[in-house]
Order: C-alpha cells, then sequence, then structure tokens
RNA sequence: GCGCCUGUAGCUCAGUUGGAUAGAGCACCGGACUUCUAAUCCGGCGGUCGCAGGUUCGAAUCCUGCCAGGCGCGCCA
C-alpha cells in the first residue's frame, strides 16, 4: 500500500459520515510546490464543500481533526489558506523512501508500470540523402532517452531507423553523384534538376574517382558486423559505371551513394550515443512482397477505391481532409503505402504499441496513417505519434537555412564539434516536445562553460571529490542506514531529501507523459539543492555522527544524478577538468 | 481558406496535467574563496502568463472568439 493509498482510504473513512463514497468523489493528491505546505495536500474539503452546504475551510479543519495516522508515517495533518489539507510525513517514513532508492529493487519495484510489455520507438528515420542534420539530433536526443525511460520503467522498448532506400530521393542522389563525378572526368553531364546540391557530394565524388572496384567492395565489408546486411556494394568503379547506359550508370551511383550516407549517417548516431535495434529498409518492404499484401488487406477493408486509374484509400473516413493515393496510375505503390505496409509490419513483429518521432512537416500524415492501421484491424491506439517541433538555428545572428538540396545546413556532426555531444543532447533535452526552439549556435559555442549541463556535471564531481576526501580520511564503507538518515533535520538537508525521494515517480511521469525534458529539470533542482546544501552544511566536519549521515546524502545524491544523467545520455564525470 | 503547433521576466525556456505568493538559467547590480573543488553559493533588479470573454471555490493550465509567428494542405518522400 503506497502512502497516497493510507491517505485516500483515510480520508474516505471520514467522508462516510457526510454521506460521501467513494463512488461520489474522486480524491486529489497532489505535492504543494512550497515545502512549508507539507509534503502531499488535498483539495477535497474545497471540492466537495459546495455540495455540502459548507465552506471549505471550516470544513477542512472538521476534516483534519478526524484524519487518524500512524505517526510514523504521516507526522502531521495541517489545514491552510482556503481550505486545503496538508500532509506531512514522518522523518522515518522518508528514510524508507531513501532506502528503497539505494536499492535497486525497491525502485524498481516502483517503477513497473510496463510489465515486460514490447513497445517500438522509431526516430531520426531521415532520408539517407545526406548527412544528418540537427533535426535528427533533437530526435535522437529525444527518442533515445524515451526508450531508456521506457525500459526504466519495465517496458521492453526498441528502438528503430526507417530507412527509405527505395524512393526516387535515393535516385536523384545517385544521378547527382554521377553528374559530379562525370564532371570531374571531364565528361559533360547535366546536373539534374532539384538534384542535391551539397558540398559532400562533391567530396563523395572525389573519393570515388581514386577507388578500385576492390576497394570499393572493401567499403561495404564493414556492414558484416551489425543490421546493415542489405546494403551491397555495386560492382565496378566510377569508371566503369559512367561507361554504362545512363539508366544502369544512375542505379550503381545511387547504390554507392546510399552505401556511402549510410555509413556516415550510422558513424554519426554512434558519436551521438545512439544505438538502434533495428535498420528497417524500405526496399525488404517491396521485395518480400509486403507493400503488395497490405494493398491487398486494406482492399479488403473495402475502403479503397479506383478513380483515374488510381486506387485511393478512403482516408476522410478517418478524419483526413481528402483521399489519398495507394497505387499511382503507372501501377506504382506510393511511399504511404509502403509506409503502411511497414507500420503493419511493425504490427506484426509484436509490438504492442508503437511511437514515432515525426517533424512538424509530416503532422498531415498522422490521420491517414492512423486510419489505414484502423482499416487493417490494428487497436485504434496502437500507433502514437509524438510531434518533434523544428529546430531553427541561428548563426551570425541570421536563420540557418536547413534545406538539404541546398546544401546548407548545420550537421550534427557539426553541432558535436561545436559544442559537444553532451551539450547539444542535454539542451535539447531542457525542451519539450513541442517547444519550436531557436538554437542559436554562436550563443551555444560561447556559453558551453556557462551551459546548465555543467551545473549538474559539476554537482556530481563535487560529491565525487567529497567522497574521495572522505575516503582519505578514513571513512570506508559507508552505506545508507536508517539511525544516520533519521538524524537528518536541518533545513537543506530535508530540502534535499524531499527532492530525491521523487525520482521514481520523476521517471515515471516522464516515460508515460512521453517528456524526457522533465529529466533535465529535476537535474537542475537536485543539483541545486546539492549545491545549497554543500554551502551551508559541513560535509566532513567534527561530529563523526553528523559526518557519517551526510555521507550517506551525498552516495544518495550521487546515486540519484548518476541514474538520471544515464538516462538523459551523458557522462557523470568523478571530475571537473581544468576550466578554459 | 482549412488543419496542426506555439505565444510566460530584456533573452532562452520550465511550470508536477485545475491549486496556495508564477519559477530557473543567461544578462544586469551587490556580497561570499586561508575551507569538503567558486564551473559554486547568498542577496537585489526584472511579470496586464499575446488580447477579450466563459466554465468554478480557484485558470498560465479547460472552452469560445480574436491577434501574432512557425509548419502543413502532391498520383513527392
Amino acid at each position: 500500500m503506497t502512502i497516497h493509498d493510507i491517505i485516500r482510504t483515510e480520508i474516505f473513512r471520514c467522508l462516510e459520515s457526510y454521506g460521501l463514497f467513494e463512488e461520489d468523489v474522486k480524491v486529489d493528491l497532489e505535492k504543494p510546490r512550497d515545502p512549508s505546505h507539507g509534503d502531499l495536500s488535498t483539495n477535497i474539503a474545497m471540492a466537495t464543500a459546495k455540495r455540502l452546504d459548507r465552506k471549505p475551510r471550516e470544513l477542512a479543519g472538521e476534516l483534519a481533526a478526524k484524519l487518524d495516522f500512524d505517526h510514523d508515517v504521516i507526522e502531521s495533518v495541517e489545514i491552510a489558506g482556503p481550505g486545503f489539507i496538508n500532509f506531512r510525513f514522518a522523518p522515518a517514513y522518508q528514510v524508507d523512501l531513501l532506502l528503497d532508492l539505494w536499492s535497486d529493487e525497491g525502485a524498481i519495484l516502483d517503477m513497473n508500470t510496463g510489465r515486460g510489455r514490447r513497445i517500438n520507438v522509431e526516430f531520426i528515420s531521415a532520408n539517407p540523402t545526406g548527412p544528418l542534420n540537427v533535426v535528427s539530433a533533437r530526435a535522437g536526443a529525444f527518442g533515445a532517452t524515451l526508450v531508456r525511460l521506457l525500459d526504466a520503467v519495465g517496458y521492453d522498448a526498441h528502438a528503430e531507423y526507417y530507412v527509405n532506400d527505395a524512393g526516387r530521393q535515393v535516385m536523384l542522389l545517385g544521378k547527382s553523384l554521377r553528374a559530379r563525378t562525370m564532371e570531374m572526368l571531364g565528361h559533360p553531364a547535366d546536373f539534374p534538376e532539384d538534384g542535391y546540391k551539397g558540398r559532400y557530394i562533391h567530396m563523395m565524388a572525389e573519393e570515388l574517382i581514386g577507388l578500385s572496384s576492390r576497394a570499393i567492395q572493401e567499403q561495404a565489408e564493414v556492414f558484416n558486423d551489425e543490421s546493415f546486411q542489405r546494403l551491397t556494394a555495386p560492382d565496378g568503379n566510377a569508371d566503369a559505371w559512367v561507361a554504362l547506359p545512363e539508366d544502369e550508370s544512375s542505379r550503381r551511383f545511387s547504390k554507392y551513394a546510399l552505401m556511402k550516407i549510410l555509413t556516415w549517417q550510422r558513424q554519426t548516431c554512434r558519436r551521438f550515443g545512439l544505438r538502434f535495434d533495428t535498420w528497417y529498409f524500405e526496399s525488404e518492404l517491396h521485395e518480400t512482397k509486403r507493400v503488395e499484401r497490405a494493398h491487398e488487406r486494406l482492399r479488403k477493408s473495402e475502403s479503397v477505391y479506383e478513380q483515374d486509374d488510381a486506387t485511393w484509400f478512403r482516408s476522410t473516413d478517418y478524419g483526413d481532409e481528402k483521399d489519398r493515393v495507394i497505387v499511382r496510375s503507372d501501377g506504382t505503390p506510393t511511399y504511404f503505402l509502403a509506409d503502411v505496409a511497414y507500420h503493419y509490419h511493425k504490427f506484426q513483429r509484436g509490438f504492442e504499441r508503437a511511437i514515432d518521432f515525426l517533424g512538424p512537416d509530416h503532422h498531415g500524415h498522422i490521420p491517414r496513417m492512423r486510419g489505414a492501421m484502423i482499416a487493417l484491424g490494428v487497436p485504434e491506439d496502437w500507433l502514437e505519434v509524438q510531434i518533434l517541433q523544428q529546430v531553427n538555428f541561428v548563426e551570425n545572428g541570421r536563420p540557418v537555412d536547413m534545406s538539404k538540396r541546398e546544401g546548407q545546413f548545420v550537421t550534427m556532426d557539426a553541432l558535436c564539434d561545436d559544442v559537444g555531444a553532451d551539450v547539444a543532447k542535454y539542451i535539447f533535452l531542457t525542451r519539450k516536445p513541442n517547444s519550436h526552439l531557436d538554437f542559436d549556435l554562436d550563443l551555444a559555442r560561447e556559453q558551453s562553460n556557462e551551459n546548465p549541463v555543467y551545473y549538474v556535471k559539476y554537482a556530481h564531481a563535487r560529491i565525487c571529490s567529497v567522497l574521495r576526501k572522505a575516503d582519505e580520511a578514513d571513512w570506508k564503507n559507508v552505506t545508507p542506514s536508517t539511525a544516520p538518515l533519521a538524524r537528518l533535520e536541518a533545513a537543506p538537508e530535508r530540502a534535499l531529501i524531499r527532492e530525491l525521494i521523487r525520482l521514481p515517480e520523476v521517471i515515471t511521469g516522464a516515460a508515460v507523459a512521453r517528456e524526457p525534458h522533465r529529466l533535465t529539470t529535476y537535474a537542475q533542482d537536485v543539483s541545486g539543492l546539492f549545491h545549497q546544501f554543500y554551502h551551508q552544511c559541513v560535509i566532513l566536519g567534527e561530529d563523526r555522527d553528523t559526518t557519517e549521515a551526510r555521507l550517506q546524502l551525498c552516495l544518495l545524491t550521487r546515486k540519484v544524478l548518476r541514474r538520471v544523467l544515464d538516462l538523459i545520455g551523458i557522462d557523470a564525470p568523478e571530475a571537473m577538468g581544468e576550466k578554459e
């Protein structure tokens, strides 16, 4: 029985004498933001006053007098403000919570909301037509942290990256590379209209020209280790491809470009600390006939019709603005149909839920995709879409153009070079998913020493330092335990403890609400309270009992910070390096 | 025109899902290093929560209407 249950039960017992029962009223318990208002608070008196024709504050006083609790759990019950009833936990109860935190078993017990259910989280899924940009970086920070959060609360979360390797964009990429290569080889070549003009195409062409067909095959060998087996290098080399008929030539260049770009993208991801359980290739959907089968299954749902030689899905039945083509009049399937097949396969793979992180330019896809899933017989709430709003980067006081085609954009690698992966991840996770964010690159660079992330890292390093000093002073094998922790009564100590025991609630809340940014807010709060505690309370002091208790508090704080930084995906340093 | 998102301190953003006196960081002003690391701490300055109504004991939070900004409305992906 949690403390919430204990309090609720007791409130309901008292309410019976007013003729109110559990089915009549909802008892909300919440944590007051002001610590002087206690640890939990209820508005029950205000919520029922009207119905009982009473004054809220008077009713609160009456109820408070009737409530009877074990003093080892609830220390006091007070009324305040317009009619709040505030509960203050007994120190012994808080110590129990702290010790739960120390033993992983206890903490996990509280976090068992996932019950092992499989959940698929798809993020980034950038077109393989250029280096990953900062929008992908934001998605990476969110997606990876959400996966860790879901795992932390007992889900079996799966990180997935969808590779659109079958579309026209990849062909266009190949044609762009072909044109650049031919240019460099002194052949006249028309650069495709809307082709990719980025510098990376030049770099790729330059590198390619010197390569033998054997060297190209060797480049593909790096894929043997992971889930990239689908990728193979094209036969031959640049000289040979240029001599081929245009179609076949473009195909070879596309294949090569795809291989190179995915290699880059994966490297960038690794550098950013991102790991994917699956890289799912669109081409596989076509080869395995899943696209066709999805088509047929949709057809059976009777929400498909023919018009103007094309096949349409009646997505307006599901709230879409207009119906969508799934097979073009030339007989080829649309991207949408492949995407439907992909998501349906996700469902078939046994995930009880799928979360997609999408950019704001894709929000229009939600109704049609949801509709298609429902038409295929997938539960309505199976697909969950999180829209990550655009990142607007500002450099030299000007917005940075993000178009890949024009080749002017901030890459994820450049971001790592500038501010470091840790700082970038942390900053992305200080914003909630649907906030539009302006990221001033110049400021991020300049401020890298004044950045909030260092505040948190420093708190951790500071604890490590104190603990090293303690070790030298012969405090070995300190472990949190009941009696010393119960001695912590100074205000800064109580405030820190109060915050630490929120950990399970913060993790659960962040996971359930899909709001990883709550972690950075929490890390900031814990760090701040630790810094205050550090300044106001001498840890390694004269009194051995006090020292022991405070060292235990340090250990607990460090554990909490580590856990949170781990979830955010950044390093918890033992010591801070020299300031630049 | 329709749809989605956003509007909170000079700037960048939080605000525990409707609670009590709206909070951080940066910037600015003033203090604290002979000390367990000052990448820290303490104090100050700074607000018609875009505007106007509504819902109720109570609204930054919910509903409606405006205003402003971003994005989307292809047999592209």
